[in-house]
DNA sequence: TTGTAAGCGTTATCAA
DNA sequence: TTGATAACGCTTACAA
């Protein structure tokens, strides 16, 4: 009914003592008189009081809010990682503040001072790409943060790193274990951190097995389903056009892309794995409902986030200065989507 | 480098004016003078200033956050809402808060306060459920609001409903003209509101074609891939030691309990739809890919999110408070996993 | 034990 | 065209 909201000052009135009793009392400080703590706390209960976080939040300069800012909010990744985060937050009175990137740097930057505008307490990030100045930004803003798959080589710059180089390389090496010597790396965009690494671990592996990768058997795409579906027809039809971009397995950054080989294998009558091997990365949650299980390395989603965010609130609880630096182990979930190539090895 | 944050203060010293000047300098009043607010400008930039966005929200009882509470962040239904949701949002200049109530009516209400407590211009909210009180606290607060997934009766509530009870009627009526007549519905917990349209829905369409619906082949369970396998499992278990509970389909709330089924059947080396018959609901990215591909009822994410986020703004800036209801009707997609019995209709 | 007052960074009113 | 001032709701010295 009331259109007005409650504040210290209509609980002081109501209660008849003065709006910084009240605020005391609303803080359980000793120092207020038992009685009249009572009194108020059960007032403030009657008048449905909440706290206005915003002049709190002024005051204190220091919010309980965490920003969190992805590339992706879609890829299902990420949305693990945000449930991950949600939790601990949910317990600690903390809210989080959501962005997307889109993979655009400029975007990226609007979403910092976004975060910074606000007084966040701290963000995690995934950053576009981890030489961006937008690193820069917030390390030049004392804006307290905890960067995700990538590692950043900046002072004072924590993260937790999921290895994507040696995902790829574990994926890369099970391929070539199993025989595979034209393998199809299906990366995502150039200018991203995590595909720059991935790309790392897969030439690594080649180079470990003293075999040459081919140029154009590495892809940069988008990281979807349309984007795995759509260059693997094209590379399907150069195929068999040619002659040319021949391969038996294909590696993946991304489970979606994979999932994108699936539908076209599907619509081109392919059969996996006896058509082509693949490989994914993240090990989503559909991976192994697939038809055949898609082998996978799996990004631990729910300990890089719980890991992620215990760090940010560690660094915002103490005032250590120092920076942390994690790395995740991926490891790899075979399955059948990979079939073992009789004459090699 | 400095820690100390810029204010309007800091610009009005630097360019020698007062800071009154700087703040509507920064609005674009044309009552400043040309070459004074160029001056203010460049300095703001130089000093890379961004405004204190509390400062502003307190000031003006009003912030550019959309507030957004959902039941299960790591549920695709709602990844694929949020992005949509974000997108319009940054458009916009407006940022989102994001909560999880996890079906928990009291965990729901946190998060309605905490949206309350940071003076969100407005939330986005799929309930618990439609009858709780958390309807009234948003109501009572003047909370301009949107709902997802339900049909509050609620004088002045906006909602945009994907007809839940619609779906479960196409989708159960499908099964029954394919001559399915003992059709297991895996509904999700039954305090949930959508759960309890869908119900409507499959008993509809049983009540429709003059069938009569199990009791026993009603189950609630969590929305989730383990979910879906583990009853399916039990009830498996149950159809060979005592020959009950039989069913030859299944229609369920959502396709993460779908693949959980696919998930045990595979386990149980059964074969879809040979050995038994599944629509799900929601039609998420990867319903497609699965083998047989999952026939599902479309739940339109991407127009819901819009269509929600477009009637909140609208509500936030017309100040009509009459309040307005979409209901967005799911269509049918038509897949593998339905098999036709010959033996009826 | 309670109350007064200042200040957080804006916006907006009014006076100069 | 510019500046002084008050107010948003809270926290926190400090005074009573």
């Amino acid at each position: 009914m009331s259109s007005k909201k409650v504040t210290i000052k209509h609980i002081a009135q109501a209660a008849g003592v003065s709006f910084s009793t009240v605020g005391k009392a609303l803080h359980n400080d000793p120092l207020v008189n038992k009685e009249t703590m009572k009194k108020i706390i059960r007032i403030a209960g009657e008048l449905n009081y909440y706290p206005n976080l915003l002049a709190k939040g002024l005051r204190n300069k220091k919010t309980e809010t965490i920003g969190v800012i992805f590339n992706d909010l879609k890829n299902p990744v990420y949305s693990e990682i945000i449930k991950a985060i949600e939790e601990i937050l949910n317990n600690l009175n903390f809210t989080m503040l959501l962005c997307d990137s889109n993979f655009q740097e400029k975007l990226e930057k609007k979403n910092i001072v976004t975060m910074l505008s606000k007084d966040v307490a701290g963000i995690i990030i995934s950053p576009v790409n981890e030489k961006s100045e937008n690193i820069q930004l917030i390390a030049e803003n004392n804006l307290k943060a905890v960067f995700l798959d990538c590692t950043p080589d900046y002072p004072g710059i924590s993260y937790v790193y999921v290895n994507h180089e040696r995902a790829a390389f574990l994926a890369t090496e099970y391929l070539i274990k199993n025989g595979h010597k034209n393998i199809l790396l299906l990366n995502g965009p150039c200018g991203l951190s995590s595909a720059q690494h991935f790309l790392k671990g897969y030439l690594k592996a080649f180079s470990f097995y003293g075999l040459i990768p081919a140029d154009n058997l590495i892809k940069s795409i988008n990281i979807s389903i349309a984007g795995g579906r759509s260059i693997f027809k094209t590379l399907y039809k150069c195929k068999k056009d040619s002659g040319r971009t021949d391969f038996t397995a294909i590696v993946t950054l991304s489970d979606l892309i994979a999932m994108g080989t699936y539908k076209a294998a599907r619509e081109l009558s392919l059969k996996i794995p006896e058509d082509f091997s693949i490989i994914g990365y993240d090990n989503i949650f559909c991976s192994e409902i697939l038809d055949p299980p898609l082998t996978s390395v799996n990004y631990p989603k729910t300990i890089t986030g719980k890991t992620g965010i215990n760090m940010l609130i560690d660094q915002i609880n103490n005032r250590e200065n120092k920076s942390k630096t994690i790395i995740i182990e991926p490891g790899l979930v075979k399955r059948d989507s990979v079939k073992k190539i009789i004459d090699r090895f």
